[in-house]
DNA sequence: AGATATTATTTAATATGTTAAATAATACCC
DNA sequence: GGGTATTATTTAACATATTAAATAATATCT
């Protein structure tokens, strides 16, 4: 069974059927979502931190103490990523842990005060960062792709 | 300098500068694709394959052989990755690697018949998934998203 | 109350992501 | 031609992703 690339009468026998990997949704969702994490990932390294701690501590500074369950779906992370994350987070001095007294399997979890410094020092240059990806695709399309994204997300 | 949430005039004097994290691009598509590559990983734990050995596969399916670098670029892979991942599908007997005599620091890889078998077993379904985010958009935002995520990625 | 089911989190094991440094082969330059 | 720069790939070290199983506390049911 061995298939030479020329035997074209093979190939057009069956294919057509996925898409060219040009085209792939997820291989497209992976290339843009790198693209915009760049930026992003060489401003935290001189905070020395990363990406995902990022999204931690921006989502504590924004909603206050949470529950690990929903931190993890609003971080957007797995609960044994965020297990280890808040862990070495917590080292670092970045988030505080809690036992909830009333519900002794839940933990909550809250920012620091040298977590918000974190956010505080990088504020500015994020929401650079943010505002030209939106100047880049024009107000209209960039608001375009976030609620088509969105609506990916709903499934 | 304890900042309890509900110091409103602090809150006030600086922020309004990073978009809510619920808006934030980097999250939004992190979010989407993890909702895409669900039903794909599904379909390939049955294969014991992994989503990045998927696009290895389909890549060198599609291309014939290539050299590691632009097999990286292609299939969205950093090359410490593909070294690893191209040496364990190489044990599994899913591609093979030559030397190229002309330079020996390049390598060249190449998806063997059993690699064929996989991309052959499971490309309806891969078809009919592709297929199905395209019709839950509708053929037209379908093709926005892809044009609007390609424009990301040319930065 | 005691057995069992459920829920929240953690561990374990393996795979990949990320950055920096190391290797090794080729190209370049005087 | 030998020293140096470049290029392609690999290693190393640490962080995260993924799935499955384990723990531990609470809820439920009889």
């Amino acid at each position: 069974m061995n298939r030479s690339s020329s035997d074209k009468a093979f190939q057009k026998m069956r294919v057509a059927k996925l898409p060219a990997t040009d085209r792939s949704l997820p291989i497209a969702l992976t290339r843009a979502r790198e693209k915009v994490m760049l930026p992003i990932r060489q401003m935290l390294a001189a905070s020395g931190i990363t990406e995902q701690q990022w999204r931690i501590l921006r989502v504590l500074y924004e909603q206050g103490p949470l529950e690990l369950t929903p931190l993890a779906e609003q971080a957007c992370l797995l609960m044994p990523s965020l297990t280890r994350i808040v862990q070495s987070m917590a080292q670092k001095g970045l988030v505080t842990r809690a036992t909830r007294e009333d519900d002794r399997r839940r933990q909550t979890v809250d920012i620091t005060t040298e977590g918000r410094t974190i956010i505080e020092e990088n504020q500015e240059e994020a929401a650079a960062i943010a505002k030209r990806f939106e100047l880049l695709l024009g107000k209209q399309q960039f608001e375009t792709l976030l609620v088509t994204l969105k609506q990916l997300d709903k499934l």
